[in-house]
DNA sequence: GAGGAGATCGTCT
DNA sequence: GACGATCTCCTCT
């Protein structure tokens, strides 16, 4: 691969980018995760603005989906996902790592999208800090997937845990650090594949990306 | 580049 | 007490 990696942290669609409405994510998670590809998801760390692309999400159908958290109905951990769309679940996994969901579907349907992968658009060295890892001034592409390719190391990247993000509201950026937002960028090739890591209801289709795109996770298609 | 195993702890049974 | 929507390191090719 000899893409021009420069070009990825040289443009800034920020300035034009607008928050997603919270009717976004009131319907299907199929169609929120499908969607969700080439919006940017933002962080502000004070006066530094962290952000990525979505290029890989996956979409969690709620109690009827074996392979969900909600599968067994609400518990203190996923409660979020039980309430309005576009607020942030964040859970805890593996004695390591966070991943960041977003609630999809009306109050009382725990639909949610998982976020898998972004490709880094700026605030690449807070995400390589953040990641404990060296990023030269002309990282090689492989650095640069090492910062975000991955739910927990998106996550780590945008210092997203669960004390500090779960239960955020995803829509509003007047009152939160983290929020989705869409740049009009539009992908010009989906991919839809089995959910990654999971046991229960593996043979879904419900995992969407970027077709293409390198800084999605798991084997190249 | 691919494959396997260990790390590590919150959550639920 | 067992498990998990993962990552990293190590070995082998």
């Amino acid at each position: 691969m000899h893409k021009d990696t420069s070009k990825i942290t040289a443009e800034s669609p920020l300035p034009r980018a607008k928050p997603l409405l919270r009717r976004f994510f009131d319907r299907d998670p199929r169609h929120v995760a499908q969607e969700l590809l080439g919006k940017l998801l933002i962080r502000r760390e004070g006066s530094v603005i962290i952000a990525g692309r979505v290029v890989e999400t996956e979409a969690y159908m709620g109690v009827t989906d074996a392979a969900a958290h909600s599968a067994a109905g609400v518990t203190a951990r996923n409660a979020v996902l039980f309430g309005p769309p576009g607020y942030a679940y964040v859970y805890f996994i593996y004695g390591n790592h966070f991943c960041l969901n977003v609630s999809c579907m009306p109050e009382g349907d725990a639909g949610c999208v998982l976020f898998r992968a972004l490709e880094p658009v700026t605030g690449l060295q807070e995400m390589a800090n953040n990641r404990g890892l060296e990023l030269p001034e002309e990282p090689r592409l492989a650095q640069l997937k090492a910062l975000t390719s991955g739910p927990g190391r998106m996550a780590e990247a945008l210092e997203i845990t669960r004390l500090r993000d779960n239960g955020k509201d995803l829509t509003n950026p007047k009152k939160s650090d983290l929020w989705l937002a869409d740049s009009g960028w539009r992908p010009s090739r989906i991919a839809i594949t089995p959910r990654i890591g999971i046991t229960k209801a593996a043979e879904e289709p419900l995992r969407f990306l970027i077709a293409g795109n390198p800084f999605t996770s798991g084997k190249k298609l």
